[in-house]
DNA sequence: TATGTAATGTTATAATATAACAAACTGAGT
DNA sequence: ACTCAGTTTGTTATATTATAACATTACATA
């Protein structure tokens, strides 16, 4: 397990600091007062932290969280909810649907690297 | 069923007959010969088209497909794999998956609107 | 025909992401 | 300490994806 660089370090806090998903952008604006000017500097970061998998991409919105899940580091299946209500994200485990995933895909031939399983509906708090 | 108007069926048209994903940006090239001059003249058609389910979207790769499958109008479970090697995107069937999802999201309290299930992988023509 | 709804055309701009290249840092091996 | 390779950084510029705003036109239907 690698230190984590500066700007790598910076960006794993401020995504952890944050109760919502944030863009890159939104990274970068927070990041400013500590000299970061470019967005290279926070993609680079992210991509760096999303192969340790410390963050995860929500592909449907373009943002980015901290993984708080504490068994999906070195797992290659990731699920969230996404509430379209209030915008609440939540990471959960769902091995179930990655080993039925795994052998349906075997059933197709396809071998499996990586997934993004992104659910939209509405949380509890909004029913 | 309402019928497409004009936009609709010429982005329609090109997504059918595209043996690959493409960017909206893409298609807008192919229809400049028909007329079409802004990129938000495809993006509204694309968003109809994939309100009736004749079209879905790859949310990790920004890119459109037309639906080649025949049950999945009218269900809310869509499931690709999209090979890393060759970039061949199939729409597969998961509704076990989608079962167990929908089991799994009710235990959280979460009413599912929508899915993306996005496999990246290799293909077996790949392997 | 009157009326509301949906679709269109157009210009401009916002939001997200990467290319290219030079410079600085890091760690392992000598 | 020196060297080399690999990684990380800073910086400017640019590419790619998506939406805002607003005037106009088509379409259904009562
Ligand atoms: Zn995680
Ligand atoms: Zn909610
Ligand atoms: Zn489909
Ligand atoms: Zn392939």
């Amino acid at each position: 397990m690698k230190a984590l660089t500066r700007n790598q370090e910076l960006v794993l806090d401020v995504l952890q600091r944050s109760a919502r998903q944030m863009s890159a952008y939104d990274i970068l604006d927070k990041l400013r007062p500590e000299g970061l000017k470019a967005p290279l500097q926070v993609y680079r970061a992210l991509e760096k932290l999303m192969e340790i998998q410390l963050v995860h991409k929500l592909e449907s919105l373009n943002a980015f969280v901290s993984c708080n899940h504490k068994s999906c580091h070195g797992s290659d299946m990731t699920a969230f909810t996404i509430c379209q209500d209030c915008g609440a994200v939540n990471e959960f485990s769902a091995d179930g649907v990655a080993a039925l995933l795994k052998r349906q895909s075997v059933g197709e031939g396809f071998k499996i690297y990586q997934t993004a399983i992104e659910i939209k509906g509405t949380c509890a708090r909004c029913m």
